[in-house]
DNA sequence: AGCACGCCGACT
DNA sequence: GTCGGCGTGCTC
């Protein structure tokens, strides 16, 4: 009999001893069934040896999955890493890398996913006046059925705490019953090919950095890609792939949002006809990635795309991981395990021994000073493989009168785009209609009641929406302080460029990209494929389509409003502007007309546009280094972030006092003083951080071992708080 | 996280 | 008395 140490999907530190009678073959990776408290869970066996717990306490294993492939010593290395170094418990993590279907004991299903309905007797009830008004708990449950006809488990429980009971008793009443889950949805429907660029001979540099990589096989060597946009860096990535495929391994490659998936998909299946290609990201049904999964951990899928959370994926010949636009704030997760999935896959590249090649054309600056140190080997893409680069411009509305955010100049520009035949794009960071909705005689701006935010105007469903919560309510038409009656929309979102550029541009076709546009599943393939297609000749979009496209029609970028980035708080803001004036600048003139960008700004002078406008990315984030340096800000620093949250802010700052008293002084850690997060209040709650750093990471460990044991001690009712290690967003 | 247990104030 | 809100403790 050994004892197995099994990781439970529990919110607690510790692994879980249970027997196992006997040893077919290691049990260590195996998922297993479990008795746990009063129910039955899935588990994985994570490691074996002496109990750790009372043996009386030690129940058996229910079931062994020894048919199944384990999860390799690799992932659950990496889960273990990521547990450390993240400070969050493994059994989440581990359970967390199984595809969804593999998580629930079948049959017998967990509370999740449990369904109810109403039976018959219960469809004939009017009102819940059948209850007597005091029992809220039931009447609320009831209401609920009433409403929705059936409801899962989950969904009641956030009715009311004791949904239980209530429900319990609506059983015994003969109103509600078991029922089989709904059907999920159909699947979407394959997308049709994009025309692609013909393949083409690999430029001289190309060949040297993919040489590098092909050679570097077998071994951990970390290599950061810097490519102008246009440089191919896919093909470089093809090109390594390529070598590797010949020798029967597997390539992982990380994207930075779904979005970027099934192009890149197709891309691979393009270059490489009868390639075995599986993605893996959460917008998949939960089929498909349970198959994707397999196929992956079998060994059958040659090459694996995915999003952060396909860093875990089992890869039994692992020979490459590329991690492309490796700068991409969406590889950091911003909630539970708070990992960057490209500094995992750094990790996993070294547990593996394989190479892990990071790809940008404006690298993290993290991922910069690495290469600078030498840790990581740079590999420079300095020109565009096919088309001249972009020019740049930026247009001074210092004194201009602007129509609706436009200037002139972009409208002129625009306007010849029409004239040619080709596409334009207008940049706007911000979705809706106008920022906010203000009083002309004394300045007030509709605020969200839960949160400290103006609400936005969308002018589309004539809702004011709060973009932090979700709140939404109908377009004020008096002033809350004044009364006043003259309320006006201030600042321009996506909706109102895209209504001034249909005004302006009366027989144009005016396509608006963003998160609102594209809430539709396969929204957006819809629409890149009308762009594809010329049907389309002015976008207006968000972030959503500065990243990576390939639209070979697009000769212009606008860039509106973006100067609130230049003078943030946020250490990060320029880094991140000028990542994004590349990257949207770089979906310019990717055909054979060479592309023109236009920054709409009131700094011209300043020195970001002068890099951006010189394509010199090398020496501004030189430049930025030296600033970082001098402020002791990362990457020569390391940081953690205290978070914590509750309704009311003096429990917040309270927690915040207890939590820097707990922190050991010395060390060479700094503990700066709590503060209010920059939006303080959200959805209600209240919300405070306090930041911790280091010049040494290994310090910084050291410190949080013995500090996040300290904040376990303190009193934290109604706080939630979580730790964020290398944060990156404040 | 779930889930049970137990305390206590409010109403048929 | 019951019901139901809420705090506390436990899970190998």
């Amino acid at each position: 009999v050994t004892i197995a140490r099994v990781a439970l999907d529990v919110p607690l530190p510790q692994l879980f001893d249970y027997r196992l009678p006997l040893l077919e073959r290691d049990p260590i990776g195996c998922r297993v069934v479990v008795p746990f408290a009063r129910s039955t869970r899935i588990g994985v066996i994570v490691e074996c040896g002496a109990p750790r717990t009372a043996e009386e306490r030690i129940k058996p294993v229910s079931r062994v999955f020894w048919a199944e492939p384990a999860l390799p010593a690799d992932v659950l290395e990496l889960a273990r890493f990521a547990s450390r170094y993240y400070r969050y418990p493994l059994g989440p993590i581990v359970i967390g890398a199984l595809p969804g279907a593999l998580r629930r004991v079948r049959g017998e299903a967990g509370t999740r996913g449990r369904w109810l309905r109403l039976t018959p007797a219960g469809e004939g009830l009017l009102s819940v006046d059948v209850l007597p008004a005091r029992a809220v708990a039931r009447r609320r449950v009831l209401s609920h059925f009433l409403e929705h006809g059936a409801a899962d488990w989950s969904a009641l429980r956030a009715l009311t705490t004791s949904a239980g009971r209530a429900v319990a008793e609506l059983i015994r009443a003969g109103w509600v019953e078991q029922a089989q889950p709904p059907p999920r949805p159909p699947l979407q429907p394959p997308q049709r090919a994009a025309r692609l660029p013909s393949a083409r001979a690999l430029t001289a540099a190309q060949l040297e950095a993919a040489g590098s990589v092909t050679r570097a096989l077998g071994t951990f060597t970390p290599f950061l890609l810097y490519g102008v946009t246009g440089s191919g860096k896919t093909e470089v990535y093809f090109h390594a792939i390529d070598a590797l495929l010949a020798s029967g391994a597997q390539a992982l490659v990380l994207v930075p949002e779904i979005n970027l998936t099934p192009q890149l998909v197709q891309r691979f299946g393009a270059r490489f006809p009868g390639l075995r290609v599986a993605a893996l990201h959460s917008g998949l049904a939960e089929g498909d990635r349970l198959r994707a999964w397999q196929a992956a951990q079998s060994g059958e899928a040659e090459v694996v795309i995915g999003t952060r959370l396909a860093v875990f994926t089992p890869l039994p010949r692992l020979g490459l991981i590329v991690v492309d636009e490796e700068h991409d704030a969406s590889y950091k997760q911003q909630e539970g395990l708070r990992y960057s999935a490209r500094d995992l896959a750094v990790m996993r590249a070294k547990l593996r021994r394989v190479p892990a090649l990071l790809g940008s054309a404006t690298p993290s600056l993290e991922s910069f000073a690495q290469a600078r140190a030498g840790s990581y080997r740079l590999l420079t893409l300095a020109a565009r493989a096919m088309t001249a680069p972009p020019a740049v411009r930026c247009v001074d509305t210092r004194g201009q009168r602007l129509r609706d955010g436009l200037s002139v100049q972009v409208m002129e520009q625009i306007d010849r785009r029409l004239q040619r035949g080709e596409q334009s794009l207008v940049f706007v960071n911000r979705r809706g209609f106008a920022p906010a909705l203000t009083c002309s005689a004394c300045g007030w701006a509709a605020p969200c009641p839960r949160c400290t935010a103006r609400l936005v105007v969308h002018l589309g469903e004539q809702r004011l929406r709060c973009h932090y919560c979700g709140h939404q309510e109908r377009i004020a038409i008096r002033c809350a302080a004044c009364g006043n009656q003259d309320l006006a929309p201030a600042g321009h979102g996506t909706q109102r460029i895209e209504s001034s550029l249909v005004d302006a541009f009366r027989s144009a076709r005016v396509l608006r990209v963003d998160r609102d546009s594209t809430r539709r599943r396969a929204a957006f393939a819809g629409m890149q494929e009308r762009i594809l297609r010329s049907e389309v000749d002015i976008l207006v979009g968000t972030q959503m389509l500065a990243k990576g496209h390939d639209f070979p029609r697009l000769t212009l970028v606008s860039v509106v409003n973006t100067d609130s980035a230049l003078y943030s708080a946020d250490f990060r803001a320029t880094e991140r502007l000028y990542a994004l004036l590349t990257q949207v600048g770089g979906r310019a003139g990717r055909g054979e007309v060479p592309g023109e960008v236009l920054i709409q700004t009131a700094f011209p002078q300043h020195p970001l546009f002068d890099a951006v406008q010189r394509l010199d990315y090398p020496g501004f984030a030189s430049a930025l280094l030296e600033e970082r340096r001098a402020a002791r800000f990362p990457p020569f620093a390391y940081q953690a972030l205290l978070r914590a949250e509750a309704h009311r802010r003096e429990t917040v700052s309270a927690f915040l006092d207890a939590a820097a008293g707990a922190a050991a002084v010395g060390e060479g850690v700094e503990v700066f003083d709590p503060v209010p997060a920059p939006v303080p209040r959200v959805a209600g709650k209240e919300r405070g951080h306090l930041l911790v750093q280091s010049t040494s990471r290994a310090r910084l460990q050291r410190f949080l071992d013995s500090w996040h044991a300290a904040l376990e001690e303190i009193d934290a009712r109604h706080v939630r708080w979580a730790l964020d290690v290398d944060p990156l967003e404040f």
